[in-house]
DNA sequence: ACGAAATTGGAGTATCAACTCCAAAATCTG
DNA sequence: CAGATTTTGGAGTTGATACTCCAATTTCGT
């Protein structure tokens, strides 16, 4: 993306990928705000000069922090969506984000959605950063809707845009309510309701 | 709450009040931690030994913002919801929210969301208080939802808890959507998704 | 191997933010 | 009104943090 990142050496691109990884782990615990330059430093083991050879300032690292976290969420999704286009897999899509969640003990939240939270107010050109990182993300869940209404599977009138953004709320929300309580239950609860949704859905008449 | 707030003058109280309000308006908008105590000073228009006459330092700033905060929320919500039992109701519900978010132009997203998110992982203290406001929260919406379905308003095999959790995290998720991308319409889809999912579950069968 | 370019180390600086101190002014109590 | 208490003003201190500089070292292309 950027000029220098042309003439990289595969040390050094590991250097940049290690300052990345260590700003990216530490933001998303702390926040942009509270991680300092050095604490990025010692978790990533380099020298002053070194992240700042890689990076004009912290603005250009939180840039790739946030580049960084949307590859990584967009993965994890494409992992479990590729075929998002079944109940069933929505179910299994469930199952890793509450998995992920309590592997790290609710700490952190969604790393897309922390962030948000922290810098769209404070800094515009993350804003539009995240902000096309999420309309990427729902449009992967849209897609998926989408073809379960092709094959039937969700009924005709239904809206997969505004459901992909419901479910995506849901998610965030639920990542949010399991942050602050510690507890991986909202997040699961809140992904099986929109997930009931759907299925209600399908099958309009419940026996 | 504090042993200090017993002998206040009413023009101390002024004071006081004028501090917690600029620093919400502030935290609200910057988070936590780039909101500065200068910055607070000068928008209430105090000398910092004013400020550190009321409050020992900024913690106990902070944790009188999330209380201030937290009844702010749920003023709002009784104010609306103190009959939430009917469909219509939440419908009014959401309008209101939608309404504040579009005043705000989006800026801020939720008053206690922002800072749930801000400080879960780097204040313990700040994490339970915010997660006690939640649960208020949360109940608010639970009475209501239990009070439509003793009514027959609600299907008897639904879970008002569960569906409560469900809502919140839908108004969170959404608000911190309409947050990033400046623009009210995730709020008003992610509320209006769960609010046809009551829909569904009160008349099961669309015609 | 050899010159050029990339990478690294570590000391140093300038700024800013939280917090302190003390005395003056306003306010309450009897 | 008089004394005690609360409230206010503003200069000053301490510590932390983002960022700089320059020389030494390693790596790469040929």
């Amino acid at each position: 993306m950027t000029e220098i990142a042309r003439r990289l050496t595969s040390k050094g691109q590991a250097t940049r990928d290690r300052i990345v990884v260590a700003a990216a782990r530490l933001m998303l615990e702390y926040g942009v705000a509270r991680t300092t330059i050095e604490d990025i430093q010692v978790a990533a083991g380099v020298s002053p000069s070194q992240l700042y050879h890689y990076f004009p300032g912290k603005d250009a690292l939180v840039s790739a922090v946030i580049d960084h976290q949307a590859t990584q969420a967009l993965d994890v999704q494409q992992g479990c969506l590729e075929r998002l286009d079944t109940i069933d897999s929505l179910g299994r899509w469930r199952d890793v984000m509450v998995g992920i969640l309590t592997e790290m003990q609710c700490v952190g939240g969604c790393p897309l959605g922390s962030l948000a939270s922290d810098l769209s107010d404070s800094d515009p050109v993350a804003r539009t950063q995240l902000a096309a990182a999420f309309a990427r993300w729902q449009e992967l869940i849209r897609d998926g809707l989408s073809e379960m209404q092709e094959r039937g599977e969700l009924a005709r009138d239904a809206d997969p845009g505004n459901l992909a953004v419901a479910m995506l709320a849901a998610v965030q929300g639920g990542l949010l309510l399991s942050q602050v309580n510690r507890d991986p239950a909202p997040l699961r609860i809140a992904v099986d309701t929109m997930i009931d949704h759907l299925h209600a859905l399908t099958r309009p008449a419940v026996p």
